[in-house]
DNA sequence: TCACTATTTAACTATTTAGTTAATTAACTG
DNA sequence: CAGTTAATTAACTAAATAGTTAAATAGTGA
């Protein structure tokens, strides 16, 4: 039971419905109903979801009428983000090699065409 | 229970242990037992955890004598950051905003200081 | 006030997770 | 071979997770 900030972050972040439902708060506000709709999933499982990204801090919440609007609050994904700074230069590493490797390639082709 | 790429990935990182493993690991090969020093956690919790990070592919592992040296694997962590890509131009946007702020603080000090 | 819509809460279940201790396997070393 | 070190497996437990159905709450509007 990890209470740090990342590991809740990272744990919000590991189920398909609830990156689902950010991506779709990539496009403004929604309201519970909206965010709902595309999935074959009760009502109340959307509000588990919805408080598991909102104790993250991946969401914020409002009231307009009946209606329980959610919008997107990117602040913990800037953290990840950070987080994996020193990473990069590992994986940008590989990503070079593979860069040489097609240029290789490339090259090879280029005299087969000769 | 999800079973995709990403999901995995996150859940693997959203525990600050195995976190502090693959940190531990940014700097070269580690045998189970020097991964396991710094945390006041028996083997065998070690184990299940290297087995974690194993399933996510962010270690991989070999056999030397009777040690499994582990090492990092960052392919996911990669695919986690072009997952990213879609959000950066939220948390940057408000990043944006900030540093507009502490210009506009920076620049009133400076009548301040006339 | 009554009915309707939007959403949440309660209570329950099945599965997964993170840890433990005790026992086992594997490889080296005297 | 006997003993030691490295690591894993087995068996168990407590807590968390992801879902369900049924009931409750809150706001709208005739």
């Amino acid at each position: 039971m990890p209470a740090d900030h990342l590991s809740t972050t990272f744990q919000a972040l590991a189920d398909p419905t609830r990156r689902a439902i950010l991506a779709s708060l990539t496009t403004g506000e929604k309201t519970v109903s909206d965010l709902a709709e595309p999935f074959d999933m009760t009502m109340p499982a959307i509000t588990k979801h919805l408080k598991v990204l909102e104790k993250a801090k991946l969401i914020e919440r409002s009231r307009k009428a009946q209606y329980r609007p959610c919008r997107l609050q990117p602040e913990p994904l800037k953290d990840i983000d950070e987080w994996m700074e020193q990473y990069r230069k590992f994986f940008e590493a590989s990503f070079d090699r593979l860069e040489d490797y097609l240029k290789q390639l490339q090259a090879k082709k280029e005299k087969t065409d000769e």
